[in-house]
DNA sequence: GATGAGAATGAACGCTGGTTCATTCCGAGC
DNA sequence: GCTCGGAATGAACCAGCGTTCATTCTCATC
């Protein structure tokens, strides 16, 4: 009978399958993007191949520009759903009515950011190799900036219900600013040097920060 | 006699004389890692290529070779070369003995993290471009961790220094690590959206950081 | 089962880019 | 002014990559 290996998940790292199988174009879209993602962290985007994504999600050579324009197109996904990703996770703790207090919001949000999901080193290698070419690349500069400017937007919102909360006259746009330079220094010490810079070490310093904005004066 | 134009400075951009010169190795060099920084900032890393880079040093296609190991070559000395500048201007502030007191010299290296010549559009993206493949490349990685790690024990010494005269009894090791990392985001955000977060702007970011970390409890 | 629409394959193709090297020609030394 | 070592050139070469497409094979439907 020799049941057939098949793919315990939907979306799963390459089972090493060999039966051809049709799958549907979604899942297959999303295979291709995390096989890319995988592979941006191990070689780095400039040596990305599609011969390399397609061995790494057990597919054949031509299959990237069955279901992506081209490697571009498949590139610029992968950035779309990374970026995509984190502010989703974002705007549901930052909008989330559950939460009564903007201080107790503002907790969540440092445990979100400095959580295992999103500092997962894959994600940050993306993250980082995008923002790195981001400069000169009208495409992955536009993204980027959309994502960081709806991040930003909310983390103003939240600094200055925090400020109010507190009593504290702070500018909100500039210290929203701060924190924000301030996590992606972080994220990239942990992407870096994971070795000196822990998440909980990571999390220890922007506390540290938080409390120095709010407590000062 | 037709006095042949030659370029005015020993390093300079392409001087689109036609008459083939014979310069210094050093000369040359220089030349060709100006050039990668240009192209790299205009192109991206990963887009560069060496005709690229030899004709926007105005030179011809062969010279990189004849001059370096190769393109990884190339590409490595260039990221040496800016971290090396980046980091001789900060040994030259934070061991100058000129300065009398350490809050002083803070100062002063706020004033040369926000310079013009640091944060310069094209250092900028050559720094971020080459972090970017950081996480994938040892010997990029190797490069940075230690330019890093010389930063890291100057700030850190700096910060001993400014607790201790101001008699705050801060934790020299956590405050350099939020520093340098807010120093980072900051750079980000200057080469990602420098409509947004200016020279000015960032510099104050970064005081605004320090006063908390200096003046809370 | 049989069948057809179309998903998946992978060999082949053309192009791009790094590298090489025969040739050119500069310029220091005599 | 001549000469010669070697710096500089740029055309040619070849490996590697993205893309294409004829062919194979799957599976929903009947």
């Amino acid at each position: 009978m020799s049941a057939r290996r098949v793919p315990t998940s939907i979306v799963s790292k390459p089972t090493p399958s060999k039966k051809r199988q049709i799958l549907p174009r979604a899942v297959r879209r999303e295979q291709l993007i995390l096989a890319t993602m995988r592979c941006i962290a191990r070689l780095g985007l400039s040596s990305v191949t599609l011969s390399q994504v397609t061995k790494e999600a057990g597919l054949s050579q031509g299959i990237a520009n069955l279901h992506f324009a081209g490697k571009e197109d498949l590139l610029v996904e992968t950035l779309r759903f990374v970026t995509g990703e984190y502010n989703r996770g974002q705007v549901q703790i930052l909008e989330d009515p559950a939460f009564g207090l903007a201080s107790e919001r503002l907790a969540a949000l440092v445990a979100f950011q400095f959580s295992r999901s999103v500092t997962e080193e894959t994600k940050m290698a993306v993250w980082f190799a995008f923002y790195g070419e981001a400069k000169s690349r009208p495409t992955y500069k536009t993204i980027c900036a959309q994502a960081d400017a709806r991040a930003a937007r909310l983390v103003r919102q939240l600094f200055a219900d925090v400020a109010q909360e507190l009593g504290r006259p702070i500018d909100p746009v500039m210290v929203a600013e701060g924190y924000i330079a301030l996590i992606d220094g972080l994220w990239l010490s942990l992407l870096l040097a994971p070795k000196k810079m822990t998440r909980a070490k990571a999390k220890r310093v922007a506390w540290t920060h938080l409390n120095g904005v709010f407590l000062s004066l």
